[in-house]
DNA sequence: CTGAAAGCGCTAACAC
DNA sequence: GTGTTAGCGCTTTCAG
């Protein structure tokens, strides 16, 4: 079925079809009400293909979640709380827009061509990505390909710096690096002087702005980093779950380690509990990002909420924006954290 | 840039460009290496919309999660850890083999009506369907489009009696129902015989499947369904929890209580431990589908386990396969599910 | 208000 | 081997 055939059916010609179809307004209403009745007795549906090679949208978004777990291992993406939770925003603010959501992740360069392709081929109407590593080139690429482009979780300064192309550029942040600046203060209200910290993905915003954070209020209140203390987790569990035990076979831990997501801290818990170790008595433990089982596990973890829902509601509404003849300007806002005490973290003894 | 502009920096026509493109074996190396030089030096991708209009498939494929809950709640879907690993194991799935994950939920009418146009205006090679409700008229209007068609955890019976149009049909299930008697198999050889159940959305193949199961293993060994012991927990957390307060102003609890999935089990370990009743101690819980979490809380979730990846590999191949030319025949298969004994249950006292 | 016709970018016979 | 041509289904000037 296709809009020929639904002209001769009501009488009229492809254009006054196609006229109904997009809600022209010179169109008879007796002319429209029966095009319409046609249309819906054979359940048509213009074709999609055809419409956009016409020149209308896609009525899609793209969403690149960038991950760097191996390819081999299933359930890579989700088995981070924090993705699938963007997942669930994204898609739930598109469709509430009435468009579809394009879905690619990325685990290696290959990937990486297939999101580029996304907007080559004209398959999207703009994208964003989330868990972009700081690849100054690759942003640039896809920057300069002219469609709507929103990162989540990226250094402005990287962009500005290096002159990109913004004009179909926004990015949406949150604001880890006082989130993080709570976390600690908190710590050291309880009396901690030596903290750890496991970090995550330093090729991250996030992940950096997290270190930056730790290390600043260190700074501020006059703790000593211990090299010892620093740990690097990739904000992955298992790699998480190996530092712990390295920074067990090393000695006597800190009192209390900040770990840059809930994630690594759920990690954490386990190797300390298999070393005897004891949250909070032993050693205060907090996170970052308030995934569900933060909130489920004994003892209940203490953590950094992000505003993950509107941050996806700002990227998608940012794609639209860009996606008018005038909102080409470059965007950008931060989204606060906030800082939630739970049971992980009990003053120094 | 289009093909054109190709032909003519290569000196060759569009029909050249494009066998290049699609691989065709009629094209001289020599030629076939300068036109691909020419597409690598300008970025060129063609255009999607226009290949498809021309013919070709979309390299996508659509997933369509069907859900109950509410629209004014934010995270609906992957607040269900059950439907999130579906969505991260279909796209890996699907990535895999080169397509796109074309994502769209379904919570109201409306959002349905996309799910059908997302076949008729032909954006999609085929979809694939996770939580649909038994609705076997909704189904038949998807089964009767042509397009291939994946129904996971849908029950056959109702294709089978209403002869749904089955050409391009496939369904995926898993055997909650053995899954569920494991459960029960268990529950019962520690002694229990006072076991209430917190059923699931009983208009979904799983919910029916796992009821029944309850139900047979009750029966079959003798035991008394109590009324006041069924509750209606419809697969979601915040009913679950209601039902649970309900079930303890009702008095003395049953010895052990299956939940039809665990993110209601969670719910129900809240609830109880607000009464301060204790798991295992008091009550004996078990759950379905292994969450993330159902590991991580204490005490430890008994559960049973889905291969959601291999099912999520089988309905994505079952897409490929009815694309072909001759693979159009109705397929159907059941995964195992695997009984995971923890630390949630214990013998009755 | 409405129809005719051109064109969007690509593929696939069909000739040469 | 390779170019020419006719669509694929829709939107959009441009006439009338």
């Amino acid at each position: 079925m296709k809009s020929e055939d639904i002209a001769k059916l009501a009488g009229v010609s492809r254009s006054t079809v196609s006229r109904v179809i997009n809600n022209y307004s010179n169109v008879p209403e007796n002319t429209r009400r029966k095009v319409l009745q046609i249309i819906e007795e054979h359940q048509y549906e213009p074709n999609t293909s055809a419409r956009v090679l016409a020149g209308k949208g896609t009525d899609t978004i793209g969403l690149f979640v960038v991950s760097t777990a191996e390819r081999p291992e299933a359930n890579r993406i989700y088995d981070n709380s924090y993705f699938a939770r963007f997942v669930d925003a994204v898609t739930d603010n598109a469709n509430a827009r009435g468009s579809y959501v394009l879905i690619h992740t990325v685990y290696t360069q290959a990937d990486f061509l297939k999101v580029k392709q996304a907007f080559l081929q004209k398959r999207i109407d703009g994208g964003i990505i989330v868990g972009t590593s700081e690849d100054t080139e690759l942003v640039q690429e896809l920057a300069g390909l002219g469609s709507p482009l929103v990162l989540i979780d990226y250094d402005i300064a990287g962009i500005i710096n290096n002159r990109l192309d913004k004009n179909h550029l926004a990015v949406v942040n949150s604001k880890d690096y006082e989130g993080t600046m709570a976390v600690m203060e908190y710590l050291i209200g309880l009396g901690h002087r030596e903290i750890g910290i496991l970090s995550g993905r330093m090729n991250t915003f996030s992940g950096r702005e997290r270190y930056n954070a730790y290390e600043a209020a260190m700074k501020q209140h006059g703790l000593r980093l211990d090299g010892n203390h620093i740990l690097r987790g990739e904000f992955l569990k298992e790699t998480a779950y190996r530092e712990v035990q390295r920074l067990m076979s090393l000695g006597k831990p800190p009192t209390a380690l900040f770990s840059a997501n809930d994630d690594m801290a759920i990690a954490a818990m386990q190797a300390f509990a298999e070393q005897g170790i004891r949250i909070p008595e032993d050693v205060s433990l907090a996170g970052f990002d308030d995934v569900p089982a933060a909130s489920l596990m004994t003892p209940k973890l203490t953590t950094v909420r992000l505003p993950i829902y509107e941050m996806a509601k700002s990227a998608v509404e940012s794609i639209f924006r860009m996606g008018q003849k005038d909102g080409t300007s470059f965007s950008t806002i931060s989204f606060p954290a906030e800082f939630i005490t739970r049971d992980s973290c009990r003053p120094v003894s």
